[in-house]
DNA sequence: TTGTATGCGTTATCAG
DNA sequence: CTGATAACGCATACAA
């Protein structure tokens, strides 16, 4: 029977090591596998097919050190859960994924706390630069302050801070809100609720600001006891528009999240209110579940893809020292379903 | 006008200026820091309050560089958009975080080419462990060798390879399947087709196991035409439902994935055919929309909260330098819903 | 074209 | 209880 080599050890290979069985020096090694053109051809090759076969990895950690720079980019979000959260990821990985960059994925849960320590995570491990988006409990911003002013590039999307420095990627909150309200108005709803989130936050402030925009326009007169605040989970949606129908005989609701729109839907159907004949139902973000619920529901779609691209496309000029845009809006379709419209078909503004 | 004081520069404030402006050296203030007994109070005290008044962050990086290791914990998944990985995410990072780990997830977008790349970029940034769940795509398990033998503690989950060493925690497939088949037999439907993902895969062919078993179990004979493979997307899923029908007179459905059994019943409607009455469908994963399209669809629930906890805790054994278990198998759930069962009740078996 | 020397910021070992 | 020194692995300024 043999015997195990148990005088292999697990020390990872370095420069060194390499350097050693060739019998030339670790800088001349570290050039050749930076491809610096000081190397002749011939020992490049050498050098390479020797890092090959020792099953060399560079130790990223010791680069990183020694250049004072990582590759290594950071984005925290609220939740991976979402579809508009996770369509960005993934869209920003496609573009910096290619250009040699690494993305690390951290969430908040929609907790200030967490999100202090994200940042915390990603500043003492040095990370090139930091995309994130604020969660919903953020009312105060030094946090954030910390990142530029220790010099790392922030790139902020869809829920930002006006305050900070930066480049800032939002959508067209306003344009959705107020196409979706318009078009409640002039599908015929008159009395028309409004779910809206913490107002603390720009995404739900500019909504609430194109829903308020809206009626004026249309020469309907606001009436403050229609806006529920607070009120973007299932189970608020739920309790909420019980009140909105019952007391306050409304016929309509743009609420600014699909989850607190299908809470809605819920009760309504419960209470036997027929959708969209009696009632309108318009959601925000056009959540997966929108397109398959029944009846299907009216939602604002947002540009994922393009917010990633833009993202992405920010971080990489601002890493070769160009100047980035301060402010990008990207533009949102309202798209029109059965819970809003007597017309089945499909139309978007 | 008062001039902005432009000699502040953006060097990262480092231990050995917090030991210059107290007069120490940094290897007191290292101890201090890491709060090392052999410090007095009193100096731990100074040193804390001038760390803090200075704005002092930790470098991570020389940090791990000279430990030689690292408490980042890279987690590779092939997706953050499907809600079972989604809520497996969370529940590790509940665990993890609290204990002084940082996680970072990356994402192969079900392709070998994706998990190597990501494999090698952990194994580069020197992460303490790595927990991974394997893309639809990967047939060649040489990638996840590497990170064993570089002696990375590995925890593979879900999709799992299990000729390589090191936990493994997965779902009871087999059960899952066992119990669908089972159910929809008992419900009255007798021609059962099998959407199933790429058969090398663990969890796909213990599926196709427990579909086998359950049929043979019932008395009635396996059928090869009833099974399509590579079927799991929403769009086959649409396409293969309709030959099933048409052509063989199939009346039920148990899909190994929810998004292929959505697709069928698209089609089925389309078709006019009525759900439960005469076709029963049963998905798999429990996405989020099989409670709320219409009507509601039967799916097994994996447990994604445990397996999370599973996961975490067998890490933390791993680093502890205790034994972890070899294998874990979490348990299911059938969750009946509307999509095969006359009686509108929710059963759980 | 290659080698020498030095330092990135931290921590561990050995002294005192 | 605190200090001096070296080393983790790599990349660069300077020399040759």
């Amino acid at each position: 029977m043999e015997l195990l080599d148990v005088s292999m050890d697990k020390r990872r290979i370095t420069i060194k090591d390499i350097a050693d069985s060739l019998d030339v020096t670790p800088s001349t090694v570290s050039r050749a596998l930076a491809d610096n053109p000081r190397i002749s051809e011939s020992t490049k090759k050498l050098i390479r097919d020797k890092a090959e076969e020792l099953g060399y990895e560079p130790n990223l950690i010791a680069s990183t050190l020694r250049k004072g720079k990582s590759d290594t980019i950071g984005m925290i979000v609220p939740g991976i859960n979402r579809s508009f959260f996770s369509n960005v990821i993934s869209s920003v990985e496609e573009i910096l994924n290619p250009a040699g960059f690494n993305l690390v994925i951290i969430q908040t849960h929609e907790k200030t706390e967490n999100e202090r320590r994200a940042i915390r995570t990603l500043l003492r491990n040095r990370v090139g630069a930091i995309i994130m988006s604020l969660s919903v409990q953020t009312k105060e911003y030094g946090h954030l302050q910390e990142i530029t002013s220790k010099g790392i590039p922030l790139v902020q999307f869809d829920r930002v801070c006006k305050e900070i420095e930066g480049t800032k990627i939002v959508n067209d909150n306003f344009q959705g809100a107020y196409l979706s309200v318009s078009h409640l108005i002039k599908s015929g709803y008159r009395k028309i609720v409004h779910f809206t989130g913490a107002l603390n936050l720009n995404v739900y402030k500019e909504r609430f600001e194109g829903y308020k925009t809206a009626l004026k326009d249309a020469g309907l007169e606001f009436d403050e006891s229609l806006v529920f605040e607070y009120s973007i989970t299932r189970d608020t949606g739920r309790r909420n528009i019980n009140k909105a129908v019952a007391e306050l005989k409304a016929d309509a609701l743009f609420s600014s999240g699909d989850f607190s729109a299908l809470g809605a839907v819920d009760t309504l159907k419960e209470m036997g209110v027929k959708i969209p004949d009696d009632f309108g139902v318009v959601g925000y973000a056009n959540e997966q579940f929108t397109e398959i619920m029944h009846p299907s529901m009216t939602s604002v779609e947002q540009n994922p893809q393009e917010m990633g691209n833009r993202i992405a496309k920010t971080i990489i000029k601002i890493l070769n020292g160009e100047q980035p845009d301060e402010q990008v809006i990207i533009p949102v379709r309202l798209l029109i379903r059965e819970s809003s419209w007597i017309n089945k078909t499909l139309i978007t503004y």
